[in-house]
DNA sequence: TTATAAACATACATTTATGTATGTATGTTG
DNA sequence: CAACATACATACATAAATGTATGTTTATAA
């Protein structure tokens, strides 16, 4: 039964969603390609059509989480911020407050956080997807170093150092945020530990 | 061909180290227990005798490596120190001092953090793993509590919240440190971000 | 309007891991 | 020293996942 071009499209958000939910709450390697295709209401068929592999739809639904958080930083540090340090502060908020409200995003950091492991055949992945978060870390360590040369961070502070410190707590944040997001209570402890 | 009960004990490990680097390398879920009597130069029926299955095999792993990071946290924190805040920073670079020069260690750090996904017929292991963190984590929590009480740390600092600041840096920390151990550079950059 | 190819569904063959059942040699105990 | 249980090895049956090959319907372009 060919459907149009809509159809299709709406037919690979479907095994994209499914694979999301599947993948962030069974793990990738144990989730097979015959329960995403059960879980979007279509044969494994239409899946290999849309897809070459389930590594293939794991990194697209990479390619779907990286964009928006991408744009979101990039949009995020404004040029000439009086108070830079604070602005950074604020972006992270922001983008934890978008966390909270958007599930799909959420199951897709998990799953890419916690419910894989990039061995085996996902491997391959593993470069490619670090050489994305290298991109928008290094967006935001620009930020901090032209921030320094304009004297608007402490004296004592130095940027790498605290390039590396941001990324590490920040990632330690999102760790423990993920693994419990209702007990984590980040409208109420985000405040304070930023 | 019966072994002696030395020998025996001496197979047991050689299935645990084995299916450590296996675990470390490939990943839990993508390492057979063929792979793993292969490794330690055994038979499956030897791995059957002495585990149920694999992921006996996987929380004998978790014990091996819990019970001596116990110990230290245990005995790093002495009760009546003059600066508490240095002696847990102390304690921290300690512990990842003994993470450089422990492999086994550290393949079982990685094989936990990084390797395994904790979904499947690993789900009943997370609350056990975990609440053997916590045991961890309170030994510390009270430490810092009793030293407020003293009045040994700064005024406007809260326990909880450092408590929980502390737990989400050393997790960041912990992780980037894994991810690759000759990149992070612990000795050069371990005292400066403490 | 018709030929073509898109968008799937169905069926099949192969591989691989798992658990169990059974075989066997030997250390150990009474 | 004989009986037994230990410490494995071997063999087998089953299940599940994967990839591919093929069938089918229909949108669409010429």
């Amino acid at each position: 039964m060919r459907r149009t071009k809509e159809d299709a499209e709406k037919t690979r958000d479907d095994i994209l969603n499914a694979a999301a939910t599947l993948f962030a709450s069974q793990g990738v390697a144990r989730t097979s390609l015959c329960e995403i295709a059960k879980g979007a209401n279509v044969t494994r068929g239409a899946i290999y059509w849309h897809f070459k592999n389930k590594t293939e739809i794991f990194d697209a639904l990479h390619e779907r989480l990286h964009q928006p958080v991408a744009a979101m930083i990039a949009e995020g540090l404004e040029k000439d911020h009086p108070e830079p340090l604070q602005q950074l502060k604020d972006l992270c908020i922001k983008l934890f407050m978008d966390l909270e409200e958007d599930e799909q995003r959420r199951l897709a950091l998990i799953l890419f956080m916690v419910k894989c492991d990039y061995s085996g055949d996902l491997a391959p992945y593993k470069e490619k997807h670090d050489a994305k978060k290298a991109e928008k870390m290094q967006n935001i360590s620009r930020y901090i170093k032209k921030a320094k040369t304009k004297g608007k961070l402490p004296e004592d502070m130095n940027p790498d150092t605290l390039m590396m410190t941001f990324n590490c707590f920040m990632k330690g944040v999102l760790f423990e945020y993920l693994d419990n997001p209702a007990a984590f209570n980040f409208k109420k402890n985000g405040p304070k530990i930023f």
